[in-house]
DNA sequence: TCCTTATCGCAACTCGTGTTGCGTTAGAGT
DNA sequence: ACTCTAACGCAACACGAGTTGCGATAAGGA
């Protein structure tokens, strides 16, 4: 049993507790420091490394890339646990969210993370995968603002009820990273009600 | 006469013409090869350079790091010309438009083009402007769909011709770039589909 | 407490990107 | 045809990211 338990501890990650751990919660906590300060092009792994105290060949030997660096943050701080506004209707509910996003990125500071994991996930497929990992997340806990719009009567049955956030949020995401036009809380309220119209017509 | 010509030869760029000319040809052409046969993870000034036949200081000093190269490419690229489809209804206009958007990502090689664009742009303002006039550019001539809808009386009068063709390709390049799903036809004809509805509810 | 070894720090090294100085080539005007 | 000079080619250099070998340290078990 105990060899057992100590086969299990060497497949996952050999001294899990200690000095180990500590490297890794200060050069994880670092990326993110230096990610809002500076953003991806600003990333290097000598500099996280310098910020976090710690050699940089440690880092290399551990993460290898920023990108992976920048995954395994994402990873560490998904638990984070987002909810979806409720307020109480559909269309209040998908506003609050869209101008969540329009916020976030018109704030330099907090756009800096999700843009460095968009650049990161181009370029790495490790990072593609954590992104991914993040938005299904998202996506799931924004399907409740489908699923009690439902329930209230507000909407038809959906097939899928994160269809109506991801639609909310896409027209804001493609102006940021497509095609470059500036974001405002009337773009984001006419992507909230485009969404609904559609989610009404039964389109979800 | 011939001195207001000279100096605005000046201005513009000196001996536009024989050498200059034929470099600007060879390396921009070298660029978009490049780009279509490794993406943007393997373009290098070297790359480009010797696939052009020049020599890699010549590069450098006039164009100096690839997203710039990538920019130039692409204002040098745009007169190619796209038109917006015409199949007699905005609907099939639109779901026509939306699996261009679909086949063009789900073709590696023809993908990765937009894709570089979409990363030199996160790295480089000179890439972010020349991507924002292509963007611009692609809108104007997709807004023609719109309007033949409404001379048609398909639809009512759109405040903003393009925003339908907006609505309909962000959620691909949504999930394109940020959320990492898979693109089909079933996708691109429920956007397109999503932004007909919101477009009849008066919302653009 | 003592031993084993995973992990880290340090310094030297490799390698590719980007730069600089200088001689050469070829457009453009006379 | 001749001259001037912008633009190019070439070679050597500078610089920083990433790698490697080795000794030091600290975690975990006996």
């Amino acid at each position: 049993m105990i060899l057992l338990l100590k086969q299990l501890e060497l497949q996952l990650s050999t001294r899990p507790g200690g000095r180990s751990a500590r490297v890794r919660d200060a050069v994880l906590e670092a990326v993110h420091v230096e990610l809002v300060h500076r953003g991806y092009l600003g990333m290097t792994v000598e500099n996280v490394a310098d910020r976090a105290g710690v050699h940089k060949t440690t880092v290399y030997r551990r993460w290898g890339t920023v990108d992976v660096l920048i995954a395994d943050a994402l990873d560490r701080g998904r638990d984070a646990g987002w909810t979806a506004p409720d307020t109480g209707s559909a269309e209040g509910d998908l506003i609050a969210l869209a101008r969540e996003v329009v916020d976030t990125f018109t704030d330099p500071g907090r756009s800096r993370v999700p843009i460095a994991l968009v650049a990161a996930a181009l370029q790495s497929g490790r990072a593609r995968q954590a992104k991914r990992d993040y938005y299904t997340a998202r996506h799931e806990a924004a399907g409740v603002i489908a699923e009690r719009a439902v329930e209230r009567g507000e909407l038809p049955p959906q097939a899928d009820p994160a269809e109506l956030a991801r639609q909310t949020c896409a027209p804001l995401f493609y102006r940021v990273f497509v095609s470059g036009e500036p974001l405002d809380h009337a773009t984001a309220d006419r992507a909230a009600r485009a969404a609904l119209a559609a989610a009404r017509a039964g389109l979800f």
